[in-house]
DNA sequence: TAATTTTGTTTTGCTAATCTAACTTTATAG
DNA sequence: CTATAAAGTTAGATTAGCAAAACAAAATTA
């Protein structure tokens, strides 16, 4: 079996590969807040399993085996925050913390019971895609929103930060999954985006429009 | 913070205590399957931290804060295994092992929401009181089937064995807490129990009486 | 391309939780 | 009331996960 850290690395491999491209060392001691040596070690330990395909000062990179793993802890998180909000009524900011440590409860039976409830849901919370069984993933490909231009009108579909400062940020503004703003305005210098929908006008900083993802 | 395994002995101590009376090194060990050199050690680590009493060669007892984090982990327990029957439809029968990985879930939120989503119950699947938020337990004093007489009608009030095998052993005869039995015959030898319920007869062995608790 | 900076690895060492083997204390049985 | 058995402790190792210090490789830059 997988101990809850490795559980950690292995998602934490798996989210740097999707958002960078290329996953590091350095980097992905920077994320787990781990430092560098540990992170080597854990790599040698993860590679003699064959979840990791490891060679010193090489990008690190999951194997099949890896991702397949890497799945089934963000399919039991993004279950867990699903049934959070849908079941047990907590708002999209509280749930990213208890899911954290839910993921980690080795149960099939418990997850797969959370799914069968929720009636097979295809994303959390934050509109962000749950594997299914199987670990496959389907990954709709979503703009920023801080790559859109004036005039453009898109739905906004998930955010790529779940941390609750910056949803609490998002509810002062009734921005939620689904909310459709049409760009007014794009600040030439600082890239503040301006947007108009349900009748109100507001602006967003660079920071929160790069985290928002649109259709 | 309390680690996973330093929460498994305090639960351990809180129950083998009121189960025994007094506990001493070699009865915990064999309840966790843990060896004795183990065990004394964590034992001088959890009185380091005031949370048992310890002298060598001498009982094991948990001090007052000891009582009260043992309690804090047997409401979590119980409250998710209410949850868990009540709330996601699993059998008395499924609840124990999940609950045993849920219990050490670090999250006053979740369990207090477990809490007023069941409306504040005080007892668990099983039939075992849970402790409030204070800590408080009331323990109601039941005894035991198989201490009881011929003639006598009693209600099934709760189990001391929360296996699934005992607790399919029980599905098979169609008992469930609040079942009321009227015991007809208890063997001379081998305190085998007669019951009459629901114009059923069905005999009970002394070692599952021994875990039936009746008022 | 040589020097310097950045990145990554090795070595050594810590704590938590566990074990086995050897020893000590307490209880028990003649 | 000793001798032995049972229960408990001490000592020494191991494994997982972490870090600091020292070292090595790769990348950058002058």
């Amino acid at each position: 079996m997988n101990t809850v850290t490795e559980e950690n690395y292995l998602k934490a491999l798996h989210h740097l590969a999707d958002e960078l491209g290329e996953v590091n060392v350095g980097v992905l001691s920077k994320h787990l807040n781990i430092k560098m040596p540990t992170v080597t070690s854990m790599m040698k330990k993860l590679a003699d399993k064959e979840l990791v395909h490891y060679e010193s000062y090489k990008p690190l990179k999951l194997t099949e085996k890896g991702v397949l793993k890497a799945r089934m802890v963000i399919r039991k998180h993004r279950l867990t925050e699903m049934f959070l909000e849908k079941v047990m009524g907590f708002s999209w900011e509280e749930v990213h913390e208890i899911a954290e440590q839910i993921e980690h409860i080795n149960s099939p039976l418990f997850f797969d019971k959370m799914d069968e409830l929720l009636e097979y849901p295809k994303a959390d919370p934050h509109g962000s895609p749950i594997p299914n069984r199987a670990g496959e993933l389907v990954m709709e490909k979503l703009r920023k929103l801080s790559d859109c231009l004036v005039n453009e009108t898109v739905e906004i579909c998930a955010v790529t930060n779940t941390t609750s400062g910056f949803l609490q940020h998002l509810n002062l503004r009734a921005i939620t999954l689904g909310t459709v703003v049409t760009i007014t305005n794009v600040d030439d210098y600082d890239k503040t985006v301006t947007v108009t929908y349900n009748e109100k006008t507001t602006t967003i900083s660079a920071m929160v429009g790069g985290q928002l993802l649109v259709r």
